[in-house]
DNA sequence: ACCTGAACACCGTTCAAGT
DNA sequence: ACCTGAACACCGTTCAAGT
């Protein structure tokens, strides 16, 4: 509200728009944000946005781009493979917590897990390492991605907490699960 | 459009506007439905529509839990818990399949798996039976909810086969993350 | 009780014109 | 090259008026 008077003294710029398209979907809600009251909060007329992004469309996919490099640092490090995967499921979540309103709109896109993303080979790494054959851990990092993906979903939208009960501990239901999968990893090397 | 001039003979009824906003969906997705082209649809003023559905929300929530109730007739059946389980995962398989593009917005929103739905009540009585105490078998039953869900998402949003490969089967993805799940939940009985 | 027309406050986006 | 104002074709929804 402050800085949405805030002068245009510095030009508008790509990255700017980004980082004040990802101050909106954080604070209210991709619904909540639209192309004029993103011109608005930048105090630019709506259209000049236009000369720095395609459309909204592509505005949300770099918003969603920006916050899936957040993983870059994303290592395997020490421990068994299950020590492993368990770290990194929980980075995953990390991640998604951080932004929970773009998560919601993300999932539903048909690109959020990127085959070449950080995240995605630090996965093949670690169930290659648990022995699996290169054909099936790409086929289990995927479904894995996917059920992970879903699991904080819910948690993001508060069906997770609606159903193993509100007295629990905020990652119950995902340890739970993650536990669950790896014993199903465990199962097949 | 053929059936966008009949007629506006018969009474409008909040099941008609369900049905046509659901014919809608299927065919051109959420985000193609508008109250205004539904309206037209049912060759009715857009207004009308607001004295049978509260509002748009209201009436996306009603599609919802009108395709949710398609699944009144799931059952246990018979066989181990393992081909209990299996079966259950392939019936909400073919139920999110049925209405992909309603689905989509479904697993977004707060509210898709009931706590009292058929498909709850079956999980939980296939995972008392396969020994699983009544509070696990709860907060279990809330976890493969929940991953199944994403799952299902990545198959109706195209990611599922974009990561295991074009030339697998189309459940190849889903067959194998249903084996993994059993066998996690057979680790913990 | 149900339907409607006009109106309000919004959208995303195109296009021609400005600097 | 970047910005803008006016305009177009849409939205969801309220409200007062009709039957």
């Amino acid at each position: 509200m402050a800085e949405a008077a805030r002068a245009r003294d510095i030009p508008l710029t790509r990255d700017g728009i980004l980082a004040a398209a990802l101050r909106i979907v954080d604070a209210d809600g991709v619904e909540a944000l639209s192309m004029r009251k993103l011109a608005a909060d930048l105090g630019v007329n709506p259209m000049s946005l236009y000369h720095h992004v395609e459309n909204k469309a592509a505005l949300l996919d770099g918003l969603t781009r920006l916050v899936a490099e957040g993983a870059n640092e994303v290592a395997v490090g020490p421990g068994t493979w299950q020590e492993q995967l368990h770290r990194l499921a929980y980075e995953f979540r990390a991640l998604s917590l951080a932004h929970r309103n773009l998560i919601r709109h993300a999932f539903t896109s048909d690109d959020f897990i990127q085959r070449n993303g950080p995240m995605w080979r630090a996965l093949r790494t670690i169930l290659g390492s648990a022995g699996l054959p290169e054909a099936e851990a790409e086929r289990v990092g995927a479904v894995l991605a996917a059920m992970v993906g879903g699991l904080l979903l819910t948690e993001v939208n508060g069906t997770m907490r609606r159903l193993v009960g509100a007295d629990e501990s905020d990652d119950t239901g995902f340890a739970l699960a993650v536990w669950l999968l790896i014993d199903g990893v465990a199962a097949r090397v």
